[in-house]
DNA sequence: AATTAAAACTTGCATATGCAAATATTGCAG
DNA sequence: CTGCAATATTTGCATATGCAAGTTTTAATT
């Protein structure tokens, strides 16, 4: 009745697609009840902070730099700017663009920040740190295994 | 200049939602673009199949099991519903309903599974079948976790 | 039976996301 | 100087997502 003691066996996985939609969801829940007291969402605060960290800069940068479509990008800046923690400006060359962050951009950061610590704490708390930290590695390496493939990586 | 041999040295954490998001993003575009040549999005595959295992449900019912917001269900049925793939009819209750799939919908879920197959090998071949499963062992655990947490979980 | 509370969906509102196409500019070839 | 390819962003379109509030029914209370 046991299956054959062969390597060729296949193991059935699951879709690591819906796996990781769920588990993202959970987590980003989780997040938002900490960080959103603050007034942002769990994905301004990340925007906020790639532009604190590396702003000034040209949008395409920040899409590239983020992982995320130019387009997405756009559009995630506009509560930031209508919050007056981000400014867009005209940039040397007259077709981009330059994001900044302003004063007050700062401040809701830090402040969010603090938010964010509960949060990953939480979270670290609850998987434990060992778990998340071998999650992140495993993330870490299948996002860069990933944008091997999406790029000519017939070389390494 | 070494930090002290002590086990209290916090590590550095980086941002799981973060992290978590920007994977997610990748592995979804890659579904999308096999599952996508049939019309459904990857996120509308996982629903359809839902329906297809689980159906005749009722809206709350798959929620729960998909674990996304009854709200959210109720939309992302819409797409299906035009498509006639997916059903919406009254329940026994009178405030409930029951989702049902059509045969159409049977069909196009099985050239869907084929799409799916293909995309799902080509993750297990690019980030290698052992990640592969100790990633979706790692997301379960997880999830676990925090569902546990989000309910009452104070025994165990 | 009238009132209230509870249950199950659906809507309103505000993002998040990406592809394809449109815009605006630059840089180059002729 | 013209015209066209290349670059950088933004828009149009169609979902995906969840919280809070609204609607419709049922069930429970008095």
């Amino acid at each position: 009745m046991e299956p054959p003691v062969k390597s060729e066996v296949v193991k059935p996985v699951g879709c690591t697609n819906l796996k990781l939609r769920q588990l993202m969801r959970s987590v980003a829940r989780h997040y938002d009840l900490e960080v959103g007291k603050t007034g942002l969402r769990g994905t301004q605060y990340s925007l906020l902070s790639y532009v604190c960290k590396l702003g000034p800069i040209r949008p395409g940068e920040l899409a590239r730099a983020m992982k995320i479509d130019p387009s997405t990008l756009t559009r995630n800046l506009q509560p930031l700017v209508a919050g007056g923690w981000v400014e867009l400006a005209a940039g040397s060359d007259g077709r981009s663009r330059l994001i900044t962050v302003t004063p007050a951009g700062r401040d809701k950061r830090s402040e969010a920040q603090r938010r964010w610590k509960v949060a990953q704490d939480g979270i670290n708390q609850i998987l434990g740190l060992e778990r998340v930290l071998a999650l992140h590695a495993l993330i870490d390496d299948s996002m860069q295994r990933l944008a091997l493939q999406h790029t000519g990586e017939t070389d390494a």
